[in-house]
DNA sequence: TGCCTATATGCCGATCGGGCTATATTGCTG
DNA sequence: CAGCAATATAGCCCGATCGGCATATAGGCA
């Protein structure tokens, strides 16, 4: 898990998640809406793939990928003890809201 | 948003919000956790502190720090559109154990 | 004031990571 | 097989970062 963080660092890869999310595509769909050259691209998707957050499928020359999301739902879970504090604040900042909409 | 990920992504820092989850701490109650010189604590909470994850309170020599959650909603939020990926996943996966234990 | 405690800052060495260019690999097609 | 398209790998450079040691700063106390 570790390196799951590590890898989100990265706002390139963060960006190809968030493309991936949308749907599966072949890398130079991914190098056309990056301002990225296809090596790095390859790179950050090797890095990716590595860290469990994408899979492959392979096409002719095409190769498919898509989010693999199971790290994500660890970075959740160390998140989860969390939640309540920043869910408090939030909680508190709605009441402030609500009195404001009231008037 | 960007550098919290890249704040998180260091293992050292991970480990003093999860002892300063638990309670406020001086740096000198992390140092004694942790298998880390005081001038390299006091460094990554500068860090932590930078990013607005953790408050600092002045007790005569002793600082208190604590943790500040904002910026962790920043990642929860940033992490909400996954979640149907793999809690669609889990609920498969719930589907096929319990298939088998129904054998 | 002088000393002690608690913390912060400066500096250095080593390592890592991201970007690039050049090149290798793989698969299709003529 | 030759050649093209799509992707991967290798090698390099540079800047960032983590750790440590030495030292500075700040507050309390004799």
């Amino acid at each position: 898990m570790t390196s799951t963080f590590a890898v989100l660092a990265d706002p390139s890869r963060r960006e190809i998640l968030d493309l991936l999310r949308e749907r599966e595509r072949p890398v130079g769909d991914l190098v056309d809406r990056l301002t990225l050259t296809q090596p790095t691209v390859s790179k950050h998707l090797r890095v990716l793939r590595e860290a469990g957050l994408v899979e492959v499928r392979t096409d002719a020359q095409k190769r498919w990928y898509r989010v693999s999301p199971g790290p994500l739902a660890e970075i959740d879970a160390w998140l989860a003890p969390y939640r309540r504090m920043w869910e408090k604040s939030l909680d508190a900042l709605e009441r402030r809201l609500d009195e404001i909409e009231g008037d």
